[in-house]
DNA sequence: GAGGCTAACTTATACGTATCAGAGGACCGG
DNA sequence: CCGGTCCTCTGATACGTATAAGTTAGCCTC
């Protein structure tokens, strides 16, 4: 037996004999009716089964939605896997629901599926994303609704939430400076889309289209060149993806050579922690010949063995942040940079003599 | 300079001189009109700026969201901060964005807010409680909207996916008693909301509104009552909350007695990874003098030292198959059970003799 | 050349609600 | 007794779209 359709507001109201908008209004503005008649309307409704206001009309009435949309580039599971998009997505998360906001994950654009950016419901954007990709950038501004970046602004100069990547990956490349390092390998992110493992012949100053990713290389490239301005050798090699097994492949790139580095630069713990373990593998000590650095301060880092000297930034106050600029009345137009921090722990010490 | 409202599809139809239903078939029929004037139409939307068809409007008008909205009991973040959570969402998350679905999260109901259930904008929830609030439980039915819940039916006889809990708590308890073990400890989940760490009289009987936790004290009887028919003891504790410092706390509880168990059956790796903590702190051999099994088989587990014995069930499965039970067109009307193992590690020996 | 069919549009309507502008009565002060 | 004010409630309208039903012209067939 197919259940006949929930009744509407109307239905409500012609039970009791009163205007649809005065249900609308026992249900909306307490203040615009007696108690008396709002108690009996409601009461009918319950008897009735009003299941409410529909969500949609009244959402399609009022224009607006009441939630927050969470844009990535990786498939929508990722911000459930990838240890510092947790921590970033538990900040998000924290102050939607003290907002009571809806959190709208809004999936990447699949093959063979239309985008859902044009039709997410939601009333503004948290964009975590670096970049956004071309398209999804013009279907995003199409929507004409707030929008703010995470890690970076969607489009230059627009709000976003970060910290300064430059001066991180500087900070972290002069401590192994100042443990006087003067082979130091990195390992960045890819310097373009579903690129494959690659030592990257420009080192430093490999062009790419990653904001933060330019950004870490410039801040190597602040401490790592002037230091490094007599002899030295920084080789740089591009990971082809976000995993510790990504990292473990990158780092054996730059181990075969026949003078490997006395430290490794990561991007991230994750990958760092996959030099680790590739290190591991081959029977050399870390910190002992060589030492390692990542960025990010994820949980596991302080339980790797040795522990991994990282950047630490404030992942979950980032997301949190992030949303709050979204919701506040008057939509910021500036940037929020966040402190970071080396911390130095286990697996960096000064190269073997 | 406030910018303009957006045109409308009837702006775009007016400047070329057709009417309105021709532009919306232009958009979404593209067999209604001929490609030229169709070509011309989309051209024109785009020379003016027009967004595409409003998403809310869009929505109101087809009476569909595409979006799978998720309740839980617990802050948002938990979401991302809890690791068997986090296995279990990723796999809803996986299903929704290849099906192009947004994945809504609903928060709880925080006090002075309402709660959004009633206006969630959503084709149909996945309930991730046990068990849903009665209030809430009220608030969903008026939706109408197909539910599936996760881990247990939001009402008994109700679709949903999780495991045979009983079954799979009987198994560990069995793999206790054939090693020896006959002093037996067990850290079940709180026996009610807001309680206190607190040893339970009535022991594995202990009433519960928890659908999971009355099944997996069923199961520990199952096994332990006969086994222990004649000698031996059962001490239960129902920790405070899910976390490690919550089982440490209530692994106190059992520790502190003069004679000890030989062995704690937690209801969670989390509290069990607490009990061996609490068990190393007072140098309290695991599994020379405690043996601990947990339930979950997270990635700690396997981490852990000891690697922890436990129950592992498949996470993302579940949540996958949670949505995807929900998106069928004919919404399945039964449970699915997924299989669960016992996983024996090294947290695990007989007891000392 | 009439009848019928199709392609290509248009007209009209409905989705369910919130809210603005009033209407009508009660009540009050003068 | 009259004008005004407040309190309750009603009527009407608009939100932006999708789509069923209708119209027109062109073409084909016999």
């Amino acid at each position: 037996m197919p259940s006949d359709p929930p009744p509407r507001m109307r239905d409500v109201a012609r039970a009791l004999g009163v205007s649809q908008a005065t249900v609308s209004n026992a249900f909306n503005r307490p203040d615009q009716l007696s108690r008396e008649l709002r108690d009996r309307i409601l009461a009918a409704a319950r008897d009735l089964g009003y299941p409410g206001p529909d969500p949609i009309a009244n959402t399609f009435r009022r224009g607006r939605t009441g939630a927050v949309g969470l844009i990535i580039h990786e498939p929508l599971q990722y911000l459930f896997e990838d240890p510092a998009a947790r921590l970033t997505m538990a900040g998000v998360a924290r102050v939607c629901g003290e907002h009571g906001s809806s959190l709208v994950l809004v999936p990447r654009a699949e093959p063979g599926l239309p985008d859902v950016v044009p039709t997410a419901l939601v009333d503004g954007f948290v964009a975590f994303c670096d970049p956004l990709e071309p398209e999804r950038r013009e279907l995003l501004r199409a929507r004409r609704l707030p929008v703010v970046g995470l890690d970076a602004p969607v489009t230059p100069g627009e709000p976003y939430v970060g910290i300064d990547d430059r001066a991180a990956a500087r900070a972290a490349a002069a401590h192994l400076v100042d443990l006087g390092h003067r082979r130091i390998g990195v390992i960045s992110f890819a310097l373009a889309r579903d690129s494959e493992t690659t030592v990257v012949s420009a080192g430093l100053d490999a062009p790419t289209g990653y904001v933060a990713n330019r950004a870490r290389l410039d801040g190597y490239r602040d401490a790592l060149g002037p230091a490094l301005g007599g002899g030295g050798r920084i080789v740089v090699v591009a990971a082809r993806g976000v995993e510790e097994a990504d990292g473990a492949a990158a780092a054996v790139h730059l181990l075969d050579h026949a003078e490997p580095p006395t430290a490794i630069l990561a991007m991230s713990d994750r990958l760092a922690l996959g030099v680790i373990a590739e290190a591991t593998r081959r029977g050399i000590d870390v910190p002992g010949d060589l030492s390692v650095v990542g960025f990010d301060d994820v949980p596991a880092a302080v339980a790797a063995s040795p522990a991994l000297t990282t950047v630490r930034q404030p992942h979950a106050r980032k997301g949190a942040e992030a949303v709050r600029m979204l919701l506040r009345p008057a939509p910021t137009r500036t940037a929020l940079i966040l402190p970071t921090e080396v911390v130095v722990r286990a697996s960096t010490a000064p190269p073997r003599t």
